[in-house]
RNA sequence: GGAGGGGUUCCCGAGUGGCUAAAGGGAACAGACUGUAAAUCUGUCGGCAGCGCCUUCGGAGGUUCGAAUCCUCCCCCCUCCA
């Protein structure tokens, strides 16, 4: 068994805040001393599963108590889904069926099980308890806050004193992630930041009913790839953990500088030392900022593919785009074609661009390759024989077959 | 229940009868410069076998030679009062 000193040394590393210290030690302590595994929990939301680099920061905290051999709680949150979380932007979900639930579970255990043991997670549902709290419960639970104590959360603060609406089911949905730290008598629930006043929620509601107050753990939210807003599938600034190794290194090499060093502290396995040391020479000019960034994409990618696909794609990205050269596979595209193709509409059945007007375009500012030749000309037309190696802008390639 | 404000092209947001495929900004894309970094500059940013034509301004009708702009009905959102 591992000390609580060493214990805390990995569980601290790179979270916001951690409510309480204190209790923390003393339920790791109590941990060591009986040998029985604190219940961690964490809770995703059913509607998406795929996941990406800003899901990863919490996934690799929850890695580090299964190494320390805790209990992790996968919780979806297919419930809570129905209601949608009010944190953030509010959009209307649609209901989910059972199947799409089941549907999205299975897609996350691929998923998570990437960074996750399999062995030492439990995958667990609050629609399992929530299902069966009638509404005689649900009005003892809300009975359990007051309206005071839920304006202490900013958003909602902000909301209500500058006049905007909160809808009462807003309410309802801290009390619920809370109720879920009861049905799994949590000791430690982690969340992003954004999350914090939810999971203290779960400390309210389990002291108030007799159990012992779970730790809180936040973890820092991630920047997506334009470096400003938070990670997030619909901003389109995402890593997402199932791309090809091609992609997460590419698009973690065309991140910025500054944003490269916080991809250091929250998702890389180097020590603090390594990662200050990496920023002192490149500050002191011995290195170059670009290896810097390789050594991240190359870690990131091997986690998620391998060694040599992460090997691999370097190699792939220095030649298409360091030597202008073409990658090493190229999607080849089937066109049936008896006479001469005008080169937008060929552009549009090879699928690299979304229409004519949008080849036109292309074709006019420069952007469109023949078999290496520079097509300048938008009426150009295309004889149907052969092979035709096209290429639009810097990442579209595509090989074109003509049968 | 009462009063008022609004729904515009990916987003924000101008536009109140023709000059508007619709200002401006953002995002995005392409080009230059680079390290597919940042910053900057330039261009593009509904569709179509092609500069003219077609489809767009919440929906459906109507007035008009002509409507995002006017009228009618409907749907949706928001604010205030109760």
């Amino acid at each position: 068994m591992i000390s609580v000193a060493e214990q805390i040394a990995l569980i601290e590393r790179g979270t916001v805040e951690c409510i309480s210290r204190e209790e923390l030690v003393k339920k790791l302590q109590r941990s060591v001393d009986t040998g029985a595994p604190l219940k961690v929990k964490a809770g995703f939301d059913p509607t998406a599963p795929d996941l990406h680099l800003g899901h990863t920061v919490l996934l690799q905290k929850l890695k580090h108590f299964q190494d320390l051999g805790h209990q992790i709680y996968f919780l979806i949150g297919d419930f809570t889904g129905m209601i949608g979380d009010p944190t953030g932007k509010s959009e209307t979900r649609k209901a989910l069926t059972r199947e799409d639930v089941e549907r999205n579970a299975e897609s996350y255990k691929e998923q998570v099980f990437k960074i996750l043991d399999p062995q030492k997670t439990t995958v667990v549902f609050n629609s399992d308890w929530l299902g069966k709290l009638d509404s005689f419960a649900m009005i003892k639970l809300a009975s359990e806050l007051t309206v005071a104590r839920m304006l202490e959360r900013e958003d909602f603060k902000q909301r209500f004193e500058s006049g905007k609406p909160i809808s009462i089911h807003e309410f309802l949905y801290p009390l619920i992630q809370g109720y879920d730290s009861v049905a799994l008598e949590a000791d430690v629930e982690l969340g992003g930041t954004d999350q914090l006043f939810n999971l203290l929620m779960g400390r309210d509601l389990q002291r108030s009913r007799g159990q012992e107050p779970q730790i809180v753990l936040t973890m820092p939210l991630l920047e997506g790839l334009d470096g400003v807003n938070k990670m997030s599938k619909s901003l389109g600034n995402y890593i997402g953990i199932t791309e090809s190794a091609n992609d997460i290194y590419g698009k973690v090499l065309s991140i910025s500088d500054t944003l490269m060093f916080r991809y250091f502290d929250l998702l890389s396995d180097l020590t603090r030392d390594e990662i200050a040391l990496l920023k002192t020479s490149m500050e002191a000019g011995e290195l170059h900022p670009k290896e810097v960034k390789k050594q991240l994409a190359r870690e990131l990618t091997a986690r998620f593919h391998s060694r040599e696909e992460a090997m691999a794609a370097e190699e792939n990205f220095e030649k298409v785009f360091q030597k202008k050269g073409l990658p090493d596979e190229i999607p080849e595209v089937p066109v049936t074609a008896i006479e001469n193709i005008w080169l937008p509409q060929l552009l549009v059945d090879a699928g690299l661009v979304k229409s004519t007007s949008d080849g036109r375009r292309m074709i006019k500012q420069n952007a469109v390759t023949l078999d290496g030749e520079k097509i300048t000309d938008e009426s150009t037309t295309v004889p149907p024989s052969g092979e035709l190696l096209i290429k639009v802008g810097k990442r579209r390639f595509c090989k074109v077959k003509f049968l």
